[in-house]
DNA sequence: CTGTTAGCGCATTCAA
DNA sequence: TTGAATGCGCTAACAG
């Protein structure tokens, strides 16, 4: 019934077959697989021809099984299709690559319970390590899991020994955003925030909060409205804000796709950007710099983001202690902002 | 330090462990596990309370390497941050959701070298089948491949028992999108075509090309200037085409991005879009639907092809034969194209 | 129906 | 320096 003669598959050869093709043990093979003792070099000539002769490549998993290790981490991303995301996911892959480490990507899809089912599906695959990307699991839970993965967890803050966290300090940004529109002589300037139950678009309402106040304008609960951190969201609160009537010549987008959608608002109301109205967003997707015009905002070191916690990560599972510092958040001035006239 | 009791690790326990505390042998554990056989109720009753009691799960290792399968299977992209394969990426995930199955994703980085170094690295991983998004491994690679690992190749054409692939009809593709523009009284249209060495825009090229043949007009290799599917390149080329001075009142993008850059080109120059000049592009990324003006271009169903492609999959996997069916690409119809005035 | 046992492919003792 | 033997945790015969 089965087939006895196969050709030279990757994934069917095994050490024992090198082993014997090159005329040794199979222990030899795996000293020289892992350099783990000095191994004479006519052997180690043999095994190596051995090996590439048989295109060998030793099974994972059975190295997993034996050393507890699978040299693989989770990365629980909220969605892969999210542009916010995307150049995270490959500063994770730019700092792994060549470590031996691959990561395993699942997406929690912004959902408390999903991503507890995930992270359990990723421990079941026994992940070394874990890298959360934002998420709505409590902090404590997050602080269980790491009693038994080491976890670093980027968007909040937590002290743990096996787990630490990456921030960028969103008041701040929302601040810098808000004096930026305040800089160019604005004083109505209306803001659209992100879900309420996401901590960072309440740091950046905060941070839009913190700059009036700090200038002196006045707080305005008209100029707010809810959006959802997408352009859908930002479309209908724009149209919400020009419905209520209030006016205002400055918008705070509290996320990139956000601002896009407002910008299609208020392209579809024929209110020009930035003539009549400034926008500023947050993140600094890729594409802002190609929207019509190019989108002032907040950038977010993203990419780097993704390299150190990688890195920390790798750290962590070393047993080592890790210390993460991020390049701070920065204004990038386009085409969306002008003086008030 | 305060007393902490261990609680049960997971991935610490084992099924030696469940079954002593269940009062029965391993394999019985095993069976309930894998519902391999009938097992009498009050025994599952106790294993099922003693898996939940130590929060066990099975170490995936271990079955892979017992079973020679690993329930993962390999997603060869491009580039992880690229906005195209995002949606595709989600549908892999969507449907291998609930299978058992995880996707590894891998970037080949638009190389061929890496893509089958990529590729090793994922077999030395023993997926059980594998993704391949589009890519620059000849078709002759891919089926080697094959021979060993089942293998759902997007955005190829070939034949194999144990490969499959999925590709939509670009030549057709850049023929709707030019007779949209030629049915809006267009004739002088200009394109922007993709990467020379990639098949897809090569083929969009095609369509082009035949669908002013088609129409009578005549084609003027002035008007087509090279991009690199990238903003930065659609920015460029457009530049470039304005500079030759040959007068358009269309443009076709053989991709989104392309057109985005152009679009950018266009406002610089105070171009306006539709009025001046109409514009189409190929993809429909989500964030076609919200530039300024909402992007017309053709959608191509990448969610879909990534279900597709991932459900093909574990049918080759399971060793039945596949057919692929994909929807047609579509013209989407928005507001940068225009009636010629 | 259930328990015992033999490996899956590898890294690692322990002797030689 | 090398080889033989022992599991890692699990599934699947094979007996009972």
């Amino acid at each position: 019934m089965n087939a006895r003669k196969k050709p030279p598959a990757p994934g069917t050869t095994t050490v024992t077959e090198v082993a014997k093709m090159a005329g040794v043990s199979v222990s030899t093979v795996s000293r020289i697989l892992n350099g783990s003792a000095r191994v004479a070099d006519d052997k180690r000539e043999a095994v190596e021809k051995a090996i590439a002769a048989l295109n060998f490549k030793p099974n994972l998993f059975a190295q997993s099984l034996k050393r507890g290790s699978s040299m693989t981490v989770g990365v629980l991303v909220q969605a892969v299709e999210s542009p916010f995301f995307n150049e995270t996911l490959r500063g994770i892959e730019d700092a792994l690559s060549g470590t031996g480490y691959a990561p395993l990507i699942v997406s929690g899809h912004w959902n408390a319970n999903e991503e507890a089912e995930r992270i359990r599906l990723l421990s079941a695959r026994r992940v070394d390590g874990l890298i959360l990307l934002s998420g709505h699991l409590d902090d404590e839970e997050v602080i269980a899991f790491s009693e038994h993965l080491p976890i670093i967890a980027a968007g909040r803050r937590l002290e743990s020994p096996r787990a630490a966290s990456l921030r960028l300090d969103n008041v701040e940004g929302g601040r810098l955003a808000t004096r930026h529109l305040i800089s160019l002589g604005h004083t109505r300037i209306a803001h659209i925030s992100g879900p309420a139950d996401h901590i960072d678009a309440v740091e950046r309402l905060s941070g839009y909060r913190l700059a009036l106040e700090e200038a002196g304008l006045a707080f305005d609960p008209g100029l707010v409205v809810q959006g959802d951190f997408r352009e859908g969201g930002g479309l209908l609160a724009l149209n919400q804000l020009l419905d209520r009537g209030h006016p205002f010549s400055a918008l705070f987008a509290s996320n990139d796709q956000a601002a896009y959608g407002a910008r299609l608002a208020l392209y579809r109301r024929g209110i020009r950007v930035p003539e009549d109205i400034s926008l500023i967003g947050f993140d600094d997707l890729p594409s802002s710099s190609y929207t019509t015009p190019p989108l002032t905002t907040i950038r977010q070191p993203v990419y780097e983001m993704g390299c150190q916690a990688a890195r920390a990560l790798l750290s962590l599972i070393a047993g080592k202690s890790v210390s993460l510092e991020l390049p701070p958040l920065e204004l990038v001035i386009r085409e969306t902002t002008q003086r008030l006239r």
